[in-house]
DNA sequence: ATTGACTCTATAGTTACTATAGACTTTAAA
DNA sequence: TTTAAAGTCTATAGTAACTATAGAGTCAAT
């Protein structure tokens, strides 16, 4: 089964600029064009770009599903680097979510700060943050 | 006490560039320049700076903080949309800390199914990986 | 006067796309 | 067979919040 990027944008769920963007980053390539220069693809790109979409879904960036792509490619080598590049993506997420959590605190506390129905000098979330600045400072 | 955009870098702990980023996006701008074209602060663009920076610290957007800076500078205006803009904010955080938590647990599980030392042939990582594509497909 | 540190503007790069423009191809109907 | 719509092509610009240059000018101290 042979189809154009318009179809494998709809059986992935990508749109086709982004197909045509991975291929600029070297993640998949239409290996046949038409005559009229238009990208085919088989079956195997399908699975190919499905395998993108789940990693990007887990954030994974080009770079790494590059790695991935490559080693999966080579079934010969070691996985090491699949192994640590996993966990340092890991460590990242988790410090991301310990800063969002963080963030989310301090949010809460200055929207508790204000009563609606004031006006902007006497807001307490203006206040609040005025307040942290002088702190800081 | 006037100061040159290296001092006002240091003291605030932003770059240089970024400095005059803020002040491109129209959050922060030397009134004055030296006879050389030097921008030149004072005590109240420090504080201003600061303010933006503690801002960024929240993760509100360029966009937000100069909404923000311009209420500030306004005080007789009404708080609510200062009120729905920091609502909306946390809203989003805690949509994106629900995201990396889920996302967080795939990892995990994927690097649990990884014994180092093997070939990549055999690989958990790349193993589930493909599973859960075949599995959307 | 000269040196070194600092600053100026303008431009390109980062990431993973999205959105155009303008031209060409394919498919289907008239 | 002509024509029109829909799809595709490349190239380029835009997104967010910066960072990093280049090349030129300025300032402070010796
Ligand atoms: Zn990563
Ligand atoms: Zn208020
Ligand atoms: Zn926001
Ligand atoms: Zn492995």
């Amino acid at each position: 089964m042979i189809i154009k990027i318009g179809e494998l944008a709809k059986i992935s769920g990508c749109s086709v600029q982004s197909i045509r963007h991975y291929e600029k980053e070297q993640l998949l390539s239409a290996k046949i064009r038409s005559d009229g220069n238009f990208r085919l693809y088989d079956q195997a790109d399908i699975e190919r770009l499905l395998f993108i979409k789940y990693c990007r879904s887990l954030d994974l960036s080009l770079a790494e599903i590059r790695q991935l792509l490559s080693l999966n490619d080579s079934p010969m080598s070691q996985c090491d680097d699949v192994n640590q590049m996993i966990e340092q993506h890991i460590e990242q997420v988790e410090r991301r979510i310990a800063e969002l959590t963080l963030l989310n605190k301090q949010l809460k506390a200055l929207r508790g700060s204000c009563t609606s129905k004031r006006t902007v000098e006497h807001c307490g979330i203006l206040k609040q943050l005025n307040k942290a600045v002088s702190q800081n400072n």
